[in-house]
Parts: structure tokens; sequence; C-alpha cells
DNA sequence: CGCGAAGTAGCCCGAATGGGCCATTGTCCC
DNA sequence: GGGACAATGGCCCATTCGGGCTACTTCGCG
């Protein structure tokens, strides 16, 4: 099964795929909550899922198609997205993470090994997989936080746009810089954005 | 013409294409430089254009193009681009831009329009634009200094790092601020990033 | 019931930052 | 030669930030 918002790639996958005896598309979804009810319908081995979807994202579909069918194997196909992205639907239960721009042959290969259950994470994204569980994670108070420090607010206007003292914002940021182990709130931003725990701050 | 480095995209771009009896396919190339040689050798009507290639970026390409033919026509196809990107290569003589998640219909529509020299570019993206070169340029070494801000470099490690001294650096901070127009360098770092002013700080 | 985590808030203080303003040295272009 | 501008560096000063510390309340969980 396809699952990708964008037409152009499902009807790019579907003319890679069909070239192969032993591959057969049985379903394409341009949404998440399309791919939930399409995977329960057509039950496919393989389901190659985009993260990037107007509905509901990949992680949530993954999350749900994985609930109900534990061995769902699913692989992502992302053409750039954030670790943050890649993680969280590794740890919602995808078989594995592909880039769009691979080359025709290894997307086979991993699809069949998806398919055996022996596909392998490339090593140096299992290693930062592994740091990245082991980080603590940001109480919903710090991302409010964290989120305002992106758009570039100063702890006062945080702490009166919060409704709270200067000092506590001050404390919400020494927290924030110890959890993601960096020295100043400039870092901080950079990192959250990287790692998508907030998106971009919208232009003027 | 096709310019993009996914395979997949260009298998399904030609799929859609080749649907329509008045269009077709003379050329494909992976990477900018590719497409510059097969724009000459070829002279598409229209040139579909990726702009994030390994080689040559699209920008480059579509210089290097308008340069040696001023009236190709040719229309990025971008997925999630900066600003930056897409208002560089209109600069540079892009007819327009869209997005790869637009409907077959509108796709259509556009290479016709481009093929005709009618295609508009949407109100609000020309406005950004018209924006975009109002403002001033950021000189090569502010851009050094906005590099290491993003960095989350302090200051005084980017005077040490570019062998001045920090009040030099404090004078470049100064005029970045006043150019981006923004208020301190969390802002601008943001701000850089979300404009593809750098890019993305590669994690420890 | 007690313990810990999260959120709140205060204190102190050194360092970093941002905003004035000015000066000198190049270099490029008219 | 003169003018514009980038790059360099200096000074002063108010504000902000980051770090260390304590403390109280409120929760939820065992």
């Amino acid at each position: 099964m396809l699952v990708d918002d964008h037409l152009v790639v499902r009807v790019g996958l579907r003319g890679l795929l069909e070239t192969q005896p032993d591959l057969t598309v049985v379903a394409e979804a341009s949404g998440g909550a399309a791919a939930v009810a399409a995977f329960a319908e057509h039950r496919p081995d393989v389901t190659l899922m985009d993260l990037r979807m107007p509905d509901m994202g990949g992680v949530e579909a993954t999350a749900a198609i994985r609930a109900k069918f534990p061995d769902a194997r699913i692989l992502v196909l992302t053409t750039f997205e954030t670790e943050e992205d890649i993680f969280r639907v590794l740890e919602a239960g995808a078989a594995g993470c592909l880039l769009k721009n691979t080359e025709t042959k290894p997307l086979l290969e991993a699809i069949r090994a998806a398919h055996a259950g022996t596909y392998q994470l490339p090593p140096d994204i299992a290693g930062r997989f592994a740091k990245w569980r082991a980080m603590p994670e940001l109480s919903a108070r710090e991302r409010e936080v964290l989120e305002l420090i992106v758009r570039g607010r100063s702890n006062k206007e945080i702490g009166t746009a919060l409704g709270v003292a200067e000092n506590t914002v001050k404390n919400h940021v020494k927290v924030i810089l110890d959890k993601l182990r960096v020295q100043d709130r400039t870092q901080a931003a950079t990192t959250a954005l990287q790692r998508g725990l907030v998106s971009m701050p919208r232009r003027a």
C-alpha cells in the first residue's frame, strides 16, 4: 500500500513497483485517516508511508495501524523530515525509514526485507535513535516556553505571555537548557527547530 | 523536460504528463549539470525543475540555462523549500513556482500557461517576493557571523573563530539585526533558518 | 499517607547582549 | 580625486541572560 499526499509520488512509486513480478500495489491513500481505513480493508503485506500529510500525520497513522494490527509492516518514506519525526514514527512501530531519493534497487530490497521481517536500520540512524530515546522529555510548560524562545521572545515577554513571573520563566529556561544539553537560548532555539520540537515561526 | 533527483518523482510526473496528448516528455535529468546539457540538446518548451539537487542546485541550473537561452520557460517544482530558495530562483528567471502536492489539473494548467507565457505567480508569493527584493543583502562577513550565531556561538567565540575582536563581532551583529529587522540574536537565528540564509547546524 | 515531579517564585551575581556613537582602513566605482 | 560602503575596532551603559541556591504549593502515584 502506498500512502502519500503527493499524487506524483504515488504514481511514481506505483510505476516503479509494478515492474516487479513479486510486488503489487493493492491500495493507495493520500492521507493518514484514509490510510488507516485502507489498511483495515486491504491488509497489505507492506505499507510505504509518507510522514508529512495534511489530515493525519504519518506518525499518528502508523500508531493507529499498529494498534489494531501489531504485525503491520510499515516503511516510512521521507524526503527530509526532522529527526524528531523519524524517531517518533520508529517509536510508533515503523519497521524502518527510507529517503525518497533512494535508488530503485535499495528501495525494492527494503520492501522485501520489511516483508520478511529482516529490515535493518542504518547504523548511524539507529545510534541516534537510541540517544534520542535516552533523552528526557520536556514538560508541557517547558515546551510552551521553548516555543516562545524560538519566536525570539525575552524572558520577561514570555512571563507576560504566560502570566507568570520572569523568575519562573528563567527557571524553566534553565531546565530546558539542561534537558537539551545546550548552553544558551539561541542553541535551544536552533536545536528545537532541527529536532522538530517546535515548528517554524510564521513570518511577520 | 523533467529535472529532479528523485527517480520516483520523475516517473510520477512522466506518468501524469503522458496522459495528455499535447504534452510530451522529451528529456529527463537527475541533476543540475545534466539539466543544462540536456536543455541545450533538446530545447524543451517547458522545463520542470526541482530545487534541491545534489550536484548543482536548481537555482544555479536555472540561471545557467537562462543565461544561454533567455526565452527558456522554467517552472520550479518544489516540495517545501525555504522562501530564500524560491525567491532566488525566481530572480534567476524561473517563470513560476509550484508545490509538488498540487493536483493534476493545476499542474497541467501551469505548464500550458508557462508555455504560452501567461503564467502568474500566486498573489501572496508575489507580494513576499517583492518584499524580499527590497531587503538589503547581508555581506559575506555578516553571513559568516550569522552562521555562527545560528550555531549558538557567543560574540566572543565568534571573534575568536574569525580572528577579530569581540567589538567587531558586536558591530556585525548590530548590522545583521538591523538588516533582518529583528530584535535579538535568537530571532536572527530562527529567521535565518526559515529564510534559508544558512542551513541547519549539524548535530553534535 | 509520603514521596517526588512539575510549576511557581524569590535571591544574588557575573557575564553576555544590544544600542548608542565615532574612527580608521581598505576597496570599488564614478 | 571624491564618495560610498564593508570591515575593523573602540567606548559607554542599560538590559538581559545564565547559573546557583532555596522554598512553597499542587498533583499524582505507589
